[in-house]
DNA sequence: AAATTACTTGACTGATCAGTCTAGATAGAT
DNA sequence: ATCTATCTAGACTGATCAGTCAAGTAATTT
């Protein structure tokens, strides 16, 4: 085997960031290619098209959050911490992308796969099954949470992907209306979706 | 005064339906001007640019939806019937079009406005006008909740807010996955995030 | 009937698009 | 040393893009 090169993963880098910041459609190939230092012939060596860079691209970018994921999710952690914290999570970095590039981003699959996937079904699916994954660890936490009594979830998927589309709603509108303000009191509104029964905040 | 037409009228719904099938970015002028049965110099008469035939198509939209709008949020329905309606409302209107195009096509405020908001002010601030006006329906059905005790809602306007919010991410998942099982569903979710206090399903 | 206003027509431009192709360059295996 | 698989270079294609423009048509006013 001759050399290995570091272009395919700066290719994808590329065109997450180009994608997450502006759109599917405004992000040509030429474009990723210019900010991943990478030529044409690079580009369609390693990916048939933009469509299959895409989803590299969105494959890459779980592999890289996954482990933060599961350290934040660790059943180590009381559960409805656990959202809390993910919550601050996703919020400290939308704030720091904020300084780098203007704009509150919110999420790129939320963004990308809405964009796309009436048109695109290979997107669609890489999307789907990435949110599936994520929605794996709310349910989780909200499973551990009706075991210890701090809701009352008899179905702990349902309220996990009510919660995930909850939350993913907000991101939209944070990255619509470029403001962070909404994200900062998600946790609340969380809370109320899963029923807490005592918590600082509501009275109910 | 000559001749009046109403191409430009047929130019804003041809746009609309194609931008919320597909996307801003991927429908092009062209495409827009064939639906519409019009010419590309008629296109250009009315209207600067393409951005500014997509505010004007969103605001055509909303005048379209507004008197149906002021129907389910009529005061004189039960507050909390006003927003079942309203998602019962949408959910039909959904699951129509789904009927004709194949898709669950969600909100196209949403995904309009996710793709264009940080490269495109003036849709941008089209789409937050509109928004606007939509959390006021919420906003009053929650105060008036409020007041006949059915919900503890100190700051409606931050609830409408969360609401909206949450429910369009769940129009957004719904668009994604093409399954409008989530929206079916949404009713339950909003009377969590409004903490109803006797109903049928939390706990509290 | 002539002038005016309101619209229509469609060919045109130059830029940019995704994707192709051929000719190389580079490095490890033999 | 040379072979071969991996990768790079960048010119090229044809389609499509948003937007322009000059000439034309039709209803209404005068």
């Amino acid at each position: 085997m001759p050399r290995v090169s570091d272009v395919k993963r700066r290719l994808t880098d590329a065109a997450l960031d180009l994608m997450w910041e502006n759109s599917y459609g405004t992000t040509s190939v030429d474009a990723i290619c210019e900010r991943a230092g990478a030529k044409k012939g690079s580009f369609y060596y390693f990916f048939k098209s933009k469509s299959e860079l895409t989803v590299a691209a969105l494959e890459a970018e779980w592999n890289k959050n996954k482990a933060s994921m599961d350290a934040l999710f660790s059943p180590t952690v009381p559960p409805l911490e656990r959202l809390d914290r993910y919550f601050d999570h996703v919020h400290d970095r939308l704030a720091q992308l904020q300084q780098r590039c203007g704009s509150i981003l919110g999420c790129p699959l939320l963004s990308i796969g809405s964009e796309v996937s009436t048109q695109d079904p290979g997107v669609r699916a890489v999307v789907d099954r990435i949110w599936d994954r994520k929605i794996k660890y709310f349910e989780s936490a909200i499973r551990d949470a009706d075991a210890q009594g701090l809701i009352d979830a008899p179905d702990p998927e349902a309220k996990a992907r009510a919660l995930f589309a909850c939350y993913h709603g907000t991101l939209a509108q944070a990255r619509i209306q470029n403001d962070v303000g909404l994200l900062r009191d998600f946790s609340r509104v969380a809370m109320d979706v899963l029923g807490v029964k005592h918590v600082t905040a509501p009275a109910s």
